[in-house]
Order: C-alpha cells, then structure tokens, then sequence
RNA sequence: GGAGGGAUGGCCGAGCGGUCGAAGGCGGCGGUCUUGAAAACCGUUAGCGGGGAAACUCGCUCCUGGGUUCGAAUCCCAGUCCCUCCGCCA
C-alpha cells in the first residue's frame, strides 16, 4: 500500500512556496501520495484502438504474452460498459439524499424518498460487485503484458540476433595462457568459494583484503564518476522493497521465482537491483517538469534467487545470488527520453573506458529484450577465460511502462493534465563482473594482477595485487 | 515488544450523520490605490476520471480497505504511516 499521508510527513515540511525546486530531490506538486492499483502496464488507448499493432509487436517478444488480447479487450468493453450505469444510480442516490434532507427540515414525509434511496443503494451494490469482478480479472490481465518494443529495435528470437553498435578496444591478448578469475583469486587469496559455501552455500562468494578494497574501489571511482561528471545524485536506498515497489518495475507479478523473498508476515523482497528502488523514488507523484530528466545513481547489493539457471555460469563470479552493482536512472519528458537513453548508455560506457576493458555494445532484439523494456543497449565486456564478451551492463528505456504501473507523471508546462513520464535504468556498471574483467583483463604471466590507474588512488596507491595481497 | 496521540485542499487549521468539496488563515493569481513598490482593500484559487468544439456537465476524492445508513470527513471494524514515552538495539 502507499504510503501514509501524516502531516509530519517530510515532503510536506520541505515544500517550498517557491517555483525553482531543490536540485537534490524533486518535490511532488503536492505533497500527499495517493495510488490505486496500478491500472494496465501499456496505455489501455493504444490497446482498445490499435490491437493489430500491439498483437504483432508483443508476437515479436521472446517472453511474448501467451494469454487472449481479445479477452483483455471484452473486459475493457465491459468496464466501460457498467461504469455510466453505475454514475447514472449514483446521481440518483445522491439526487434522493438531498431531497430527504429538504424534506426533514420542512417537517414532510420521507418514507416515500427512503424507500426509493433503498431502491438505489441496491442498483449501485450490483453494479458496484460487478465492476469489482471485471476490473480484477482485467487487472491481472493487464500485468503481465510485456512492453512493447520500440521501432527501432530489430526484430529477432534470441541474443544471436542482437546487433552491435560499436566496440571499444580489442580483445587483451596474452604472451602466455590466461588463466580464469576464478583460479586468479583464489591464488591471490582474495577470492574465497569454498568458506563462502560453508558460511550460505552456492553461488556465494567472499572477498578479502586486496578484493573486498578492489570491489569498494570500483563502487567508489563509479558514483564518483557519475555524480561528478555526468550529474547524477548519489542515493542510498533501501535494499527490501515491498510487492507494490516491484510491480511497479514490472519484476512481480510475473518474476516473484526469481526474487528472494522475507519470511514471515512481511510484504518484502531484497532487491534484486536498484532500479527498483530507484525507480519507486517517485512512486505516486507529480514531478515538476523543470526538474527533469532526473538522474539518481546508486550503489546496493543486488539479490536473485536464480532460478532456472541451474548448470549455466556455475563457476566463478559471474553469476551469484548476491552480487554489487552501481544503477543509473533517469525519469525524462517524452520528448528526450530518448536522447537521454542514448547519453546514460554513453555514462556506462565510459566506466568501461577508463577501467581500460575492451567491450562492445549491443543493440537487444526483441526477443531478447526484458519484460518492462521497449529498448535495451547490453554492454559486454571481453572476458578472456571465456573467449567471448559478456553482459555487464544493461541500458534500458522502459518509456511509460513502470510509470504507468508506479504512477509517476509530470505536468507539461505546469499545467493541463499530469502525463506519465518515462523511465530509464541501466547498470552503471556491475561491479562483481567488472572485477572479473580486471582480474582476467589485467593479470600477469607470474600471477599477479595489475591495477588499472583510476583504481588506483582508491587503493592507496597500490599499483599490483600480489599472493597473500592485504 | 508495551502505552498513548495523530492523519482534512499548495501549506496551517476548523468541521452537530443531511445542499460539505469542505469555515478561517497563509501562500498563489487578478484587480483598485501608487511615479514604482510595500501596506490596505476587493475578487479569485483542490485533485482525478468520463462526456462535450466550448461555456459546461456527471462521477470519484477529507490516510487505505471494509461495514452501518436513503445519506459518512463525521459512527463501527481492520490495516498503513507519522509523532511522544518506556523497553531493546547498530
């Protein structure tokens, strides 16, 4: 549920009169947060007028929803149906209210009046259980239509039909046999599976000394990066969201597998990134316009449960239930989100620039595309213990779809009615894979590791990481 | 975990079950006065959804969800959040 509205709430002490709003955070037009449930994931317009369109985009998705579009659509026809009868039966309740109230106070029988105000009641109740009854079926319809995809997304089935972009650097090459991090670390003794098994069990890994002060480098150097340079504002959110939070990204009703969830009488997950958080900053709110786009990066662990991968990725750090990352998200007017897509893709990239870590970036097909997505860049870094390159970033425009479900808009020029602003999240970058990538990218014939130099003054100046390394 | 107190429009703050979408104040906007400004005075000022070219009109909205009633901001139940105190605690 939202959250509550007490007068001490602080969004109310810290509204201004003024009009400029603070640079930090963007204050709502008002200061109290009022949501129903969110109302369908793609514009109900877009469905009722152009189904064809819609049909054959969601057909072209790899997790393309299999349910009925046509029993969506009679539900919609049915809603739109009952809802002038009920209007109509609550007048007239309203209407016989009023005549009772005259009736009373000039001394007339109002038995006549309450008996037809019964009559009434009774109308609305039936239409009201109605309603309710198609606006649930319709609502659990709604929630699990993928986005659609952007035109300009090639269409394919799977990652062999994503397209790159460009590509920066070339492949590291070696005078001797690269080793795999996963034997790199455990040499160096910073890199710890087996205690991590014993202490929770697979996919769990420990970091120690010159690792665990690698991993806090990397999270340091990229929120320094992205606030300093690219302007985003650092937030440290929660790490638990609520199932409302997570349906507002899109990760639940559809994902709740993949997600870890609190025992107990709690309506909590551990997040399984930042984006959700991040995204839910705004949940319920009217942003002013003159603050947009707006752009928070923050750094959290991130928790997936991983199910359905059994097998794939198994050794190493690639693929963890816990694992770091630094988020970037933007919330942007319609007009520019996607000059703003194209710029916070440029902002992940160039944490790649500087680490010295030759990628390429991807343009998704659709089929290969996440569920809230109309258009995602994949950045992947070249891993040399697999020959290949590896996602380690993921730059997406959602458009209004998390907006729609979590409620955030924006008020053109300040006035008119609120429209839904658009969303954008991308990885700014994972930073478990980003110390795969150095330790596998910059490791030498004798073992050791080199630090690449904008690592460097977050580590003390330390320059290589050698066996039995602090 | 225990004990209390709260939640009303951009903000503060009233509100006997019956023209209450809500007094009053502040703030905002428009005007009078003024060379200009301030002050003073007058007027005006909620959101959301639907219909209409428009003036306009219908419905919903006083934390949320149920209930009682012809009728609920107001009464009842459940929940959420905030505040104060005690306990515990990084």
């Amino acid at each position: 549920m939202p959250g509550g509205c007490g007068s001490r709430d602080p969004r109310r002490v810290l509204q201004p009169n003024a009009r400029a709003p603070p640079c930090a955070l963007i204050l709502a037009d008002h200061g109290c947060i009022r949501m129903k449930r969110p109302d369908a994931m793609l514009d109900p317009t877009l469905i009722r007028n152009q189904l064809d369109a819609v049909r054959t985009g969601l057909a072209t998705r790899g997790d393309g929803f299999g349910g009925d579009l046509d029993r969506l659509v009679a539900l919609d026809a049915e809603r739109r149906a009952i809802l002038p009868a009920l209007e109509t039966a609550r007048h007239a309740r309203k209407d016989v209210g009023e005549r009772i109230a005259r009736a009373r106070r000039s001394g007339e029988a109002v038995d006549e009046l309450v008996k037809a105000g019964q009559a009434h009641a009774a109308a609305i109740k039936e239409q009201e259980t109605k309603l309710e009854a198609v606006e649930a079926e319709r609502g659990s319809w709604a929630l699990k239509l993928p986005n659609l995809p952007h035109t300009s997304v090639p269409v394919g089935r799977s990652d062999k039909d994503n397209v790159e972009v460009r590509r920066h650097g070339a492949p590291t090459g070696f005078e001797f046999e690269p080793r795999p991090h996963w034997e790199i670390g455990p040499a160096l003794g910073i890199l710890d599976f087996e205690r991590a098994a014993r202490l929770a069990g697979a996919r769990f890994a420990v970091l120690t000394g010159a690792g665990a002060r690698l991993a806090r480098a990397l999270i340091n150097f990229m929120l320094d990066l992205h606030t300093g340079e690219h302007g985003y504002t650092e937030v440290e959110p929660p790490f638990l969201a609520s199932s409302d939070a997570l349906t507002g990204t899109g990760n639940l009703p559809k994902f709740e597998d993949d997600l870890f969830k609190i025992a107990g009488h709690w309506d909590l997950y551990l997040i399984p990134t930042a984006e959700v958080p991040l995204c839910n900053l705004h949940r319920g709110e009217i942003l002013d316009e003159r603050a947009l786009p707006a752009k928070y990066v923050a750094y959290t662990p991130c928790f997936r449960s991983e199910a359905g991968s059994y097998g794939k990725d198994v050794r190493g750090l690639i693929r963890q239930h816990q694992f770091d990352k630094v988020e970037l998200v933007a919330y942007a007017t319609p007009d520019t989100s996607w000059d703003v897509h194209e710029a916070l893709t440029r902002h992940a990239e160039e944490v790649l620039k500087r680490l010295g870590l030759p990628y390429r970036t991807m343009l998704l097909c659709t089929g290969d595309m996440g569920f809230a997505a109309s258009k995602t860049y994949d950045l992947e870094v070249w891993l040399p213990s697999y020959e290949t390159f590896r996602e380690i970033s993921s730059c997406s425009n959602t458009e209004a779809f998390q907006a729609r479900r979590a409620g955030i808009r924006f008020r053109h020029d300040g006035r008119g009615k609120p429209e839904h602003v658009h969303t954008l999240n991308g990885s700014g970058v994972a930073v478990g894979r980003a110390l795969v990538a150095i330790l596998e990218n910059y490791q030498q014939r004798d073992g050791t590791v080199i630090i690449p130099e904008v690592l460097r003054p977050y580590m003390q100046g330390l320059e290589v990481i050698e066996p039995g390394g602090k």
